[in-house]
DNA sequence: ATTTTATGTCAGTGTTATTGACATATTTCA
DNA sequence: TGAAATATGTCAATAACACTGACATAAAAT
């Protein structure tokens, strides 16, 4: 401990109060989710680049692909952004002629939005690096986990989603497994 | 599982596929992660909002807790930014006494990174919801896998780092392990 | 003594996000 | 039918966070 033992003294009134923080198995992962995190987009990044787009884009791009026929409103609660956030995005994908709105049948105020061509081709160019990533860290050898690596990861990811948004998230998943159907 | 278990192991290059991208058992997690960080980053947000403070502080203060000493180079290279994007918000925090600098001892050219009292009982109170949810993820009953739910979770994160930087990453995570003992 | 390293700083720019206000078309409801 | 709610589009202004390239200083290494 070659550094100034400075007290947490913080907010909370628990006993041993230690230098850098208080130590929680829960840490390493925080961290591990960052690093994580960092690379996994750093792979589409590169590749987003060559067409001028960024993660915006591909946000975007990638949900339209994978639940075509998604509405405006649907991606905004899905992003979580403000309406001009995504129209400033979706404008360059519609102009560029990757994605393309048409008017919904039951409700004609909706645009439903659909990939081109062109879009599913760059949305799969952009899936196929991060699921190469993903299908690459389920393949590691787990020192300790037997071979439920997958689940568990997958159960892990969703429970660090807000309860109350989970069955959001499975519904929306869900809506993959029928189209896939 | 509802997917066509396509089981695409390795680097393989098959043809541009299906309609709306290619489904892959990876396809999901890739989503989850998506959603797991987008609620991970939505806790310490809105503390660090009432700071007038965003992520990339954040983001400062936390590997300045939990690595006392940090230097500035060090620092770079795990957040992977510009010198002028680190200074710009290290010199928020220094300004307003969440972080310190001292002169290096071996060498006097860098700056070792301190928390401040201040800043150690910020970070503490980010990193507390951070784990909360994370314990709480760790906690969740995990349909189908055991017990190993933790481990697995922290392997595959690990796993998604590049691995040529999971030495380094290791590496930086071991001091803690070391100075905490 | 020269070079390299660690850091700081200037000027300019770009992407992604925000808020608030307002407009239009369409659906729903009283 | 008329009023209200909904889905979307758009304007203007702003902020957070990142980038590049250039240049400066101090200290260490050769």
């Amino acid at each position: 401990m070659t550094f100034p033992a400075t007290q947490t003294a913080g907010s909370d009134a628990h006993g041993p109060a230690e230098t850098a923080s208080s130590q929680s198995p829960g840490d390493d992962l925080i961290e591990l989710l960052f690093f994580a995190y960092r690379d996994f987009v750093g792979d589409p990044d590169r590749i987003l680049a060559q067409y001028g787009f960024g993660r915006a884009h591909h946000r975007v791009l990638h949900f339209v692909d994978r639940y075509p026929g998604l509405t405006i409103a649907e991606l905004l609660d899905i992003l979580r952004i403000t309406k001009q956030s995504l129209n400033r995005v979706l404008k360059d994908l519609i102009e560029q002629d990757y994605i393309v709105q048409k008017t919904g049948t039951s409700d004609r105020r909706q645009r439903l939005l659909f990939c081109t061509d062109r879009g599913t081709a760059l949305a799969g160019d952009l899936i196929r690096v991060q699921t190469h990533r993903v299908t690459r860290a389920l393949a590691e050898p787990a020192p300790g986990a037997g071979e439920g690596g997958a689940l568990s990861a997958q159960n892990f990811l969703l429970a660090m989603i807000e309860p109350e948004e989970r069955a959001a998230v499975r519904r929306l998943m869900a809506r993959r497994a029928r189209s896939a159907a």
